[in-house]
DNA sequence: CTGTTAGCGCCTTCAA
DNA sequence: TTGAAGGCGCTAACAG
C-alpha cells in the first residue's frame, strides 16, 4: 500500500513532482526525475488507479458485451480486442449475456460499464433500446463487432458474401440437391449474421434456379450439437441433399457426423460446407470460408484506441474484412446418380484457396 | 455524471443519508429512504467505482490469469467464474498470458493487478517467484484452478487418477500396444497436468507390464494440430500402436483425424482415448474421460467470494472434482491380429459411463 | 434517524 | 523546475 507519498518522502520531493515525474509530463529536471523513478521502483509503487480514474475520470477499461464468452468464435475475438488493449495499457471487463434474458441484461451491462469502462465493444448482440439508451447518455465510445449499428464505427466481414462464397462453390461442384443448416433463431431475431448468411444462401440458390427445400433446411441453434441432432432427423428421411452448406462451421461438424452416423460417406455421399476456419476445421477437413476472427478483435480494439486517444472515427467506419475460401475433403461433386456410397478415390486434396473480400472499406490510421 | 451530491440535492437530504439509504445499511427512516431511491432512479444514478474503491480500498474486481483463454478449457472455466462472481456484484479482470515469456509476465500481472483487483484465480499457470512475491506482498487472495500452489486453495480434478482411467479403460479393452499423446512441454516444465497425466499413464502401463515405447509417444504441444501432425508421422511407420491414449480431447481429435487421412479405421485399426469431454467430443463419438470444467470456474469463483466475504478458507482447501469415464465409439477391442481393416460390428454404443472421482476432499460452505 | 466533517490517493491549477 | 492547496465522489466517524 504504498503511495505517492511514500515515494516523495523516499525521494525528498513533493508528491506533485512524483506524480509530474512519473508520469513523463510537464517539466521535470532529469536529474529529480531518476531519484523519482529509483524511489518508486524500490518502493513497487504503481499508482493507485482508482484515485486516478476518480481525478481523471478515465479507467483504462474497455468493456466487452459478448453473448456466449465460451464459444470459440467470441473467445477468439476477445484474445483479439486484448492484445490490442493491453499495448497501451488498457484492459477487458468481460460482460458475459450467456444464460441471460433481454429483462435481466441492463443492470448487468449497467453495473459493469458506468463508471468502470472508457468505452464498449459489443460483439455480435445488438443492444436494447435501453441499453442504447444509456450508452449514449454516459457518452461512451462504442465499437461493434460482426454487426452494423447505427451511429457505431463497425468490425465485421460481409456474411452475406461469405455465404455467396460459400453456396456458389457447392452449386459450383454440380449439387443442385443443397441444405442448409442455421437458420435464424427467434429469440435473437435481430441478429444480422444468421439472416444474412441465410438470406444470402436464398439469393444464390434463386439466381441458380435451384429449389431452397425447407424440409432440408435444418433451424438449429448454431452449436454442433444442434446441428448434428437435426441434420441426423435430416439424413433419416428417404430424400435427402446431396450437399449442405451450413452457416457456421461448428454446425458443419455436426452435420457431418450426422451424416456419418447414418452411414453416409462425406464427401462421397454428402459435401459438406461451413463458414469460419474454425481452429478444427483443417483436422476434421471440412471446406469453409475462412475469416480472421482474431484480427477483428484486434481492429476493433484499434478502433477503440483511436477513439479515445482523440482521433475522429466516424461513426458510419465500417471495417469489413475480407473472407476466402478454403477448399479441403467434405466437398465434392455429386455422386453420378445412385452410385454405390463407397468412398470413391479421394478428391483432390490440398488445400486450394480463392481470396474474395471487399477488404477494408475505409483505412483507419491508427 | 450525476453524482451523490445531484441525488441529496433532489431528495432533499444530505449526501451521507443517500449513501446509507441506498447502500441499506445504518438505520434510515422508510420514508426518507424511499424519496431517496426515487431521485437515485430518475437520476439514473449508480455510484462511482472509483470513489467508492478509493475509499473502501475494494474494487470488486477479480483478476484472471490464463495461458491462452481462446482455448475451450479456459474460456469455459472463466464462463464458470464469470457466472459466479456476478451474482455477487464482481466482475472479471482478463489476464492472458497468451505470447508472453516469464519476462514480459510481471508487469503485465502487476499492472493489473495492483490496486484494480480484491484477488486472483490462476488457472493451470505456476506463478513465477516474482509474481509469488508480489501477490503475497499484496496480501492479495488467490485461488488456483488445475494445480495445486502451496498456501493457496485450490480446485481440479485429479489428473492422475483422470488418466489412469483411461488408461485402464484401453487396457482392459485389451489393448497392449499403446500410445500417448502429450507429453510435457519443456517450456512450461512447471505445470502439473501434464506431468500428472504422463506419469499416471506410465504407472499404469507398468503396473501392467506393458511397454510405453517412446516413438509412440506424441510429444505435442497440445493442440490438436500439433497431435495431428505428429501423429500423421506415428501412424505412417510400420509398427503401429493399436491405442492411443491423449491427454486432452483436443489431442485426440488430431490424433483422430491422422489416423483417418492414413487410411486406418478409429476404432477399427487403432482406439482413440482423451480426457476433456470437450464440448465437440460427444459428435466426434470420442470416447473419454469427462471433467465438469465449468464446474471449477463456479467453484473457483465461489472460494474467493467466500474468502473476501471474511469466511476463513484454509490455505490447504484442495477442491477435488470427480471425472467419469464416458465410452463413445472411439474405441474398441484390438483387431484380433492381422484382420482386414474393415469397420467391424459397431461397438457396443451409446453412453455407458463409470464415475471415479474423489469428490470433494473438504467441503467449503458457501 | 440525519447532517457535518474528514479524509481515501491522486492530479491539476497556481504561485514561488 | 518545484511545492502548496484544492477537489474528484464517496464513506465513515462523529455530532446533533
Amino acid at each position: 500500500m504504498t503511495t505517492i507519498g511514500d515515494v516523495a518522502k523516499a525521494a525528498g520531493v513533493s508528491v506533485a513532482t512524483v506524480s509530474r515525474a512519473l508520469r513523463g509530463v510537464d517539466r521535470v529536471s532529469p536529474h529529480t526525475r531518476e531519484r523519482v523513478m529509483a524511489a518508486a521502483a524500490d518502493l513497487h509503487y504503481v499508482a493507485s488507479p482508482a484515485a486516478t480514474s476518480l481525478v481523471s475520470g478515465r479507467t483504462r477499461g474497455i468493456g466487452v458485451i459478448t453473448p456466449y464468452f465460451s464459444r470459440w468464435f467470441f473467445a477468439t475475438v476477445i484474445t483479439g480486442i486484448e492484445k490490442a488493449l493491453r499495448e497501451e495499457g488498457y484492459h477487458v471487463l468481460l460482460c458475459d449475456l450467456e444464460g441471460h434474458t433481454f429483462d435481466t441484461r441492463l443492470p448487468i451491462t449497467q453495473n459493469m460499464l458506468w463508471k468502470r469502462a472508457d468505452g464498449v465493444i459489443i460483439l455480435n448482440v445488438p443492444p436494447e433500446p435501453d441499453e442504447r439508451d444509456l450508452l449514449d447518455r454516459l457518452g461512451m465510445p462504442v465499437v461493434t463487432v460482426g454487426n452494423r449499428q447505427p451511429g457505431w464505427p463497425s468490425v465485421r466481414i460481409d456474411d452475406q458474401a461469405a455465404m455467396a462464397m460459400a453456396t456458389e462453390y457447392a452449386i459450383g461442384l454440380g449439387h443442385t440437391r443443397i441444405g442448409y443448416a442455421g437458420t435464424v433463431p427467434t429469440s435473437v431475431s435481430h441478429l444480422q449474421t444468421p439472416f444474412d448468411r441465410r438470406q444470402a444462401f436464398m439469393d444464390v440458390m434463386a439466381s441458380h434456379g435451384l429449389e431452397v427445400r425447407p424440409e432440408w433446411t435444418l433451424r438449429c441453434d448454431w452449436t454442433a450439437d444442434g446441428a448434428a441432432e437435426h441434420a441426423n432427423r435430416l439424413f433419416g428421411g428417404g430424400d435427402r441433399p446431396t450437399c449442405v452448406v451450413a452457416a457456421s462451421d461448428e454446425m458443419a461438424f455436426g452435420v457431418m457426423s450426422a451424416a456419418r452416423h447414418r452411414g453416409l460417406d462425406v464427401p462421397g455421399d454428402v459435401s459438406v460446407i461451413g463458414i469460419d476456419d474454425h481452429v478444427h476445421s483443417r483436422i476434421l477437413d471440412l471446406t469453409t470460408v475462412r475469416q480472421d476472427v482474431e484480427a477483428q478483435g484486434r481492429h476493433a480494439g484499434a478502433i477503440m484506441l483511436a477513439t479515445l486517444h482523440g482521433h475522429e472515427v466516424s461513426p458510419s467506419h465500417d471495417e469489413v474484412l475480407g473472407v476466402e475460401l478454403v477448399v479441403r475433403g467434405s466437398t465434392a461433386p455429386p455422386a453420378a446418380d445412385k452410385a454405390p456410397a463407397t468412398p470413391g478415390p479421394a478428391p483432390a486434396k490440398g488445400v486450394k484457396t480463392r481470396t474474395r473480400g471487399r477488404g477494408v472499406s475505409e483505412t483507419l490510421a491508427v
